[in-house]
DNA sequence: GCATATGTTATGAA
DNA sequence: TTTCATAACATATG
């Protein structure tokens, strides 16, 4: 599930589920989602902290607190919620942190493909230090150089994190819809047109995703049609063509997305 | 058993 | 050095 605009959706649950409130209570129900970090340690180092306001990058959220930093990363089925402490725990509540008699914050994830780290300040630098800018506030310019500086397809650009920092498979698939260019071009090739297209779609598109608080499967976008069977174009309701490009499986339009 | 899944990363090859 | 394809990670669903 998560990318750029699910983990704005669990930085907002953060802030208004622990925003300002002190850690009482830390609890590893699975140590698996742990990284770098014994559960003794992590529970001793959080316990007592006061959680800040939480920041994100790409798909990592910091969530700061007046002692060490908590990372988060989500990989694809984890998520934050806010229950309240005594409400029956789901089968994949890996760690519960207690923030009041009334509040409860869980890390939820099925496949543990990610989970927790714990930083000092260099830490956060050392962690995050291979991101590339975040796909919600790169200026365009930047943006026009992360593809015409890059060899490689379109689609390995915009999704390759240390290039740019947020989209996913969803997003990339929607944007290059979008902007109607076929995911298999090269990025170096691209005309200032079609890099231009790409900028302003792919601002728009995250914007009404972040909004939407995920990328939604509305039927007016690729996205609302990535489960049909015949699938057809939202826009010009030629049948859609499914395939693998840079390794992660694709859908888009032959008729709109032209090489 | 097989294939699929919105993420990342190690590995070997081009 | 960069980029690509592939497998691996852990788990569920069809």
């Amino acid at each position: 599930m998560p990318e750029l605009p699910d983990v704005e959706t669990f930085r907002t649950v953060l802030d208004s589920c622990a925003g300002g409130r002190t850690v009482q209570r830390v609890e590893v129900r699975d140590t698996g989602v742990l990284h770098g970090v014994s559960a003794a340690r992590f529970r001793r180092e959080l316990e007592g902290c006061r959680f800040a306001e939480s920041e994100r990058h790409g798909k990592w959220l910091l969530a700061r607190t007046d002692g060490p930093t908590l990372l988060l990363h989500f990989g694809m089925t984890g998520q934050l919620v806010c229950c309240r402490p005594d409400e029956n725990l789901h089968p994949h509540d890996r760690v519960t942190f207690t923030v009041g008699d009334d509040r409860q914050l869980r890390y939820r994830d099925q496949r543990k493909l990610k989970g927790l780290w714990l930083a000092g300040g260099e830490d956060v630098e050392r962690l995050l230090g291979s991101q590339g800018p975040d796909a919600a506030d790169i200026g365009r310019n930047d943006f026009d150089l992360l593809l015409t500086q890059r060899g490689g397809g379109v689609k390995s650009a915009l999704i390759d994190q240390s290039n740019l920092a947020g989209l996913g498979n969803l997003l990339a698939d929607e944007i290059l819809w979008r902007a109607r260019v076929d995911p298999a071009r090269e990025a170096g090739r691209l005309t200032k047109e079609e890099r231009g297209r790409l900028y302003t779609d792919m601002r728009r598109t995250v914007r009404s995703a972040v909004r939407a608080g995920r990328v939604p499967p509305r039927k007016t976008w690729l996205t609302g049609h990535r489960d049909d069977t015949d699938a057809t174009c939202p826009r010009c309701g030629e049948k859609l063509r499914r395939g693998r490009v840079s390794g992660r499986s694709t859908v888009w339009c032959p008729h709109c997305q032209t090489g």
